[in-house]
DNA sequence: TGGGACCATATGGGCGTCAATGGGAGAAGC
DNA sequence: GCTTCTCCCATTGACGCCCATATGGTCCCA
């Protein structure tokens, strides 16, 4: 699996490590990176976790826009100017930074959550309440996976 | 056999475990899978099993759309991050994770139920239930298919 | 047609491995 | 010198793999 999928949560220790479950660190290795980015999301109350590529991503977004837009202007902003860098341990863990708690409300536990291309820490019972949020949304709309 | 016909109910061990009835492990087995993809379904209170091809189905729906859309993120959400690997023991059993008992409200009983490409894991009496259910909605439309 | 052997599936439990977690000590920065 | 971060090692608990047993059904043969 060279994708982030699923999702799980772990506990922080007292000083304030989390580990990566291992199927994302395999992913993240996979690809040779040891240095991730991360930056808050444009929709959830979560933080995005990811490799180089991840900008990638994000440019692409910025560009499928008018460049000199507001939202291209504040997208920017919260990319390029607003992201850190994170290191992973050698057990594969990362300090939970006020960066990522101020933004997620997560205090003591992290669910990691896989999207594909990237993952995403959230607050668990935030991370439940958006799940449900998104089931009912879909209901709504009357589309069927299927 | 190459789809998932009919149902079974099978008992859960002291340790978690359910055994897939073997038709449904022929039909995976057929395929070359040895590792499912599930999610929470979106109508009924059951989790679906799967191949990687029916996170492909997902995808393609979410292709269709903007891809930084709300809906896409949501959709997401729920496909990438919603869903748990499960791998299937030599004996073809799989583990009963909180993930399925909370939705499902599964205790010590599992029914898996055919759905053609997938199948899905009920608790025993909301499989009746909802048996019941859609036989009576089909009274109710004088027997026309869909 | 009845009994018995055989086979496949379902089920139960022991054991090793690995991921998650906790804590200590050295290194680097304030 | 004190705090903070990084690396290293220990613990533990869950999960995957293995083998053993039970149970029900089918086939064969008398």
């Amino acid at each position: 699996m060279n994708r982030f999928l699923s999702h799980a949560t772990n506990r922080i220790d007292a000083k304030g490590r989390v580990s990566v479950p291992s199927a994302f660190r395999a992913a993240v290795s996979e690809a040779g990176v040891r240095e991730l980015y991360c930056f808050q999301d444009f929709v959830f109350p979560a933080v995005s976790v990811g490799g180089p590529e991840l900008l990638d991503r994000f440019e692409r977004q910025m560009a499928a826009e008018d460049p000199f837009s507001d939202a291209a202007n504040q997208m920017s902003l919260l990319v390029h100017g607003g992201g850190v860098f994170v290191k992973l341990d050698p057990e594969g863990r990362l300090m939970v930074t006020d960066f990522i708690r101020d933004f997620t409300g997560i205090s003591t536990d992290v669910t990691f959550v896989g999207r594909g291309d990237h993952f995403q820490l959230w607050e668990p019972r935030a991370f439940a309440r958006a799940q449900v949020e998104a089931r009912e949304r879909r209901k709504q709309r009357g589309l069927r996976p299927e």
